[in-house]
DNA sequence: CATCCACAGGAAGGACGGGGGT
DNA sequence: ACCCCCGTCCTTCCTGTGGATG
């Protein structure tokens, strides 16, 4: 009896509060891929990029295009943007063009890659089983057979060239002179953050990728504020917004390198937490409950995505700096085998320690600065680069989920 | 100014699990 | 059923290197 009446109590208030709720009007707006329909300040970037690819409307193929751009400053929007317009603009002249855009921070193997740019023109590829070299033929034999323009687009490329070096770059580039003059065109679109990226690629590669660039300039407070305040009038009721709040939001992401998804999302979660709290408003401690949150998320799915010895090591990490602002590669390595010991794992050698760091020091969580300390040789200077809770509560929440309790071997 | 430390990071490969084509 | 391929995590062996120190 009891127990009924309080879960009743339990969901009706529950209840009463998302009915209450007048937060979003439509939330949607502020996700992450949503592609809106004005971009302030990317008005040269479009123009640029738009000149670019209006090649494809006379049936040419448009010059392959380089993007720069920090994180968060409309690299992606502004290219799927164009697309989308060019698209349409195609169909009404009854030519066809079409893009793919591939992530390949997520497909991060000339296999996915290859296989994806396939999907876009109906052609199946099974996710794993068959070479690389055979999807590849399998593709140009597809598009051999298709007419028109397809736009691959290959966001924060970086990472695959990291990865896999820039063998399918290569061969996507010159992709063209396997297929007959008829068939359809091939252009590429590389998107990178990392300005020091060309360096890694071949001359060849960085010749045929680079016919075109632009750079994507950051954005300042002012712009940050106009985007936010511009998506938040479609996004939230009138009244749900405190003054401050898209100000402080566009604050803070500026101070991150203008990075307007994160300005996003931040203004996104922070109007979550004002719903689900009961608030009829949003207010600039809903928006510092946001930054926290989005930060423990990100931790969260970081770690969970770490093998077992990446886990271990950054909790070698933790340790390793309690006393002192960094560590380096021996001394880590020195905790870590202890850590490993204490548990009874095996250790993993200082060569993959050495490729774990660096994995760490990519996905953001931690700084792992190269350094030479002259006659005493040379180490990486490692710290933290996220709050030591977050990382803390993160790996106790992922190795509760995954059975593995080294956290606290000795319960 | 050469030396030499304490590593960085490339290359090659292997074990293993998940999946092909034929 | 057979043999093949791929990605992940890891090993072994190796060459390369910035700069304080002798």
């Amino acid at each position: 009896m009891v127990r009924a009446s309080m879960s009743e109590d339990i969901l009706e208030d529950i209840f009463a509060k998302a009915v209450k709720a007048r937060i979003f009007k439509k939330r949607d707006i502020l996700s992450p891929d949503y592609v809106p329909e004005r971009l302030p300040h990317r008005e040269n970037e479009i123009r640029k990029v738009g000149s670019v690819l209006a090649q494809a409307l006379k049936g040419n193929k448009p010059n392959n295009l380089f993007i720069y751009g920090l994180t968060g400053t409309g690299k992606t929007a502004v290219t799927l943007y164009v697309l989308r317009r060019l698209k349409t603009k195609a169909l009404e002249l009854g030519l066809r063009v079409n893009y793919v855009y591939v992530n390949t921070r997520q497909r991060d193997t000339p296999y996915k890659v290859l296989s994806d740019i396939a999907s876009s023109i109906g052609l199946r590829i099974p996710f794993t089983g068959l070479s690389t070299a055979e999807v590849y033929v399998r593709l140009v034999k597809a598009l051999s057979r298709e007419r028109g323009v397809l736009i691959v687009v290959l966001d924060e490329i970086d990472w695959l060239v990291r990865k896999r070096g820039d063998d399918i770059l290569y061969r996507l580039t010159r992709i063209g002179n396997e297929l007959p003059g008829d068939s359809m065109k091939v252009s590429i679109i590389g998107i990178t953050n990392d300005i020091r990226f060309v360096e890694m690629l071949d001359a060849r590669v960085r010749s045929s990728l680079g016919e075109e660039e632009i750079v994507f300039p950051p954005y300042n407070a002012e712009q940050l504020n106009d985007i936010l305040s511009e998506r938040a009038r479609e996004a939230f009721y009138p009244e749900a917004i405190k003054r401050g709040v898209i100000s402080y939001c566009a604050a803070l992401a500026a101070r991150e390198h203008g990075d307007a998804r994160r300005a996003l999302d931040l203004l996104r979660v922070a109007g979550e937490i004002a719903e689900r709290e009961g608030s009829s408003y949003v207010d600039v401690e809903h928006v510092k409950k946001a930054w926290i949150q989005i930060e423990r998320n990100r931790a969260k799915e970081i770690v969970s995505s770490l093998p077992l010895h990446a886990r271990l090591v950054l909790k070698a990490i933790l340790e390793a700096t309690k006393d002192k602002p960094y560590t380096t590669t021996g001394e880590l390595y020195e905790v870590y085998t202890n850590l490993a010991k204490k548990i009874g794992i095996e250790v993993v050698t200082q060569r993959r320690i050495s490729d774990i760091l660096s994995e760490l020091d990519m996905l953001g969580i931690i700084s792992a600065q190269i350094i030479s300390r002259g006659r005493y040789g040379k180490t990486r200077i490692i710290k933290l680069s996220v709050d030591e809770t977050t990382v803390v509560s993160a790996l106790e929440e992922v190795s509760r989920e995954k059975q593995q309790n080294f956290y606290h071997p000795n319960n």
